[in-house]
DNA sequence: CGCGTGCTTGATTTTACTCAAACACTGTGG
DNA sequence: CCACAGTGTTTGAGTAAAATCAAGCACGCG
């Protein structure tokens, strides 16, 4: 509200020097690919400052006026959409490097709940001020389009997940993405910590809680991994990796058409 | 390839003026919110052509090469993700208006098949010259920022269908969200033809045909609707609309945190 | 040390899937 | 024009997967 909102490359508290050029996490952000001089533009021209969000509180709720975007830059995030009646679906988790706030830009308003699981920091990136720079720089323009596609692209792959798989499946895949993206990060590949609850990781895969946990003890049991609580030891990737593949063999659901006339010489009339 | 590909405002056919500021459409397309002097830039300046697809046969399939977006002129497609395995999930069905392929600007190869499921018309944009052109004009480049944002929140919605929502209010809240799309472009809000089959439909829905079909015959039993086949007329939108609401009333599904202390003294141990 | 929350485990029920058969609509050829 | 094949849809019976209900356990915190 102040004059300490619009201070140029400052923090929320007042400290200098949110400066894109010297972020670690710039690879898988939103300035990912820029050259040193068009890096030197964003650091001066878009106003950017840090947000504390403690755990547990909301960064935005779903009907506040959109007109920012934040990028995760420490922390663990949860985005919730819910429905009138108060029934709530986990759409997603975000970590550091990754954009919030992104579903608010065509109503003005944002759809969903963003939730931070751990205390966290974001950077406040104004919209009309990116959508500025991104008409003077191209690549910027081409980063942010890039990163609106994966998340459209990555709710395809939840769709699937959510109206293809099975539990087992659902989980086996969600914690391979999830030492996927905590691999880009520098995280190790086999150890990782769930930042959410068992109601919250069932919500977003579509399952109840005991369902998750049944699923987990199952596969502690066959040795796919080491569950102490939220602390996840992967101990076999590549059974995890055979575990969706296998499910995803015809029979084990539905084809939308089996594939006909591979052979070629007769001319599917097709309609 | 030849030069038929590049030529200005053509169709494929070679047929000329393929012109935005003409199209019935342009209020729910790409150029919406365009000022007539922008209308005309986007004429003059965006390369954009017409391609026939005909029924059955796909637009693009997963892992071709992205450098187009599509706007559908006439007809009706759907997308589909594919396994490996060759298992396939619907993400979703586009029509007049909407525009296709976003999902390839990530990584340049589409991540979903778009197959027409009528005889159908796309205006082909090239993506690069809709960049190039969206650094000029501002409201073209808040619209697509706007289309972009609706897809992902779109995500966020079926999301929650699949994985809070029981088979009857899937049905319900799919055909709700169908006529609302059909009633914004003129047709009507009580009549509708089902361009899918029974098994992309349960595709989409996480459901199988059978459940489907039992599904509409039990509405059609309940006077919420009246089926025949594909022609499908809603008897009772309130009634529809009341299935889905109440279906998410406390208790239907999971909670994530209940509203704790709203009446004070009392605190509910809730466990 | 005791309480509360979150997690695990078990028993039972419900939902929707699978398998199977019959029916209906479409388009084709006699 | 009608018989027929083929696909898509409906309906039924039985089964499997996951939800629900219900305890009990474990970890973290004051």
């Amino acid at each position: 509200m102040g004059p300490a909102r619009r201070a140029r490359n400052s923090t929320g508290d007042g400290s200098p020097g949110v400066q894109c050029s010297n972020c670690h996490l710039r690879p898988s952000c939103l300035p990912a690919g820029l050259s040193p001089e068009e890096l030197e533009q964003v650091d001066s021209r878009l106003v950017s400052w840090r947000r504390k969000v403690a755990r547990g509180e909301a960064l935005f709720r779903a009907g506040d006026r959109f007109d920012t975007v934040f990028a995760v830059w420490s922390g663990f995030f949860k985005t919730v959409i819910s429905s009138t009646q108060g029934c709530e679906q986990v759409t997603g988790f975000r970590m550091a490097g990754e954009v919030i706030g992104l579903d608010g830009i065509e109503t003005g308003r944002h759809r969903v709940d963003a939730v931070a699981l751990e205390n966290s920091q974001v950077c406040v990136v104004p919209f009309s001020e990116l959508e500025a720079l991104e008409r003077e720089v191209p690549s910027l323009q081409r980063q942010f389009h890039k990163i609106m596609s994966q998340r459209i692209a990555c709710g395809y792959d939840v769709m699937f997940l959510l109206g293809s798989m099975y539990a087992e499946e659902r989980v086996a895949a969600f914690l391979l993405e999830l030492t996927r993206r905590l691999q880009t990060r520098g995280f190790s590949a086999s150890r990782l910590v769930l930042r959410m609850s068992r109601v919250e990781l069932g919500s977003f895969l579509g399952l109840t809680l005991e369902t998750v946990s049944r699923t987990l003890t199952k596969f502690q049991a066959n040795g796919l991994l080491v569950v102490q609580q939220k602390q996840i030891q992967i101990a076999d990737p590549a059974g995890l990796r055979q575990l969706i593949d296998r499910a995803q063999l015809p029979g084990s659901r539905q084809q939308l058409h089996e594939a006909h006339a591979s052979t070629g010489s007769i001319a599917p009339s097709s309609g």
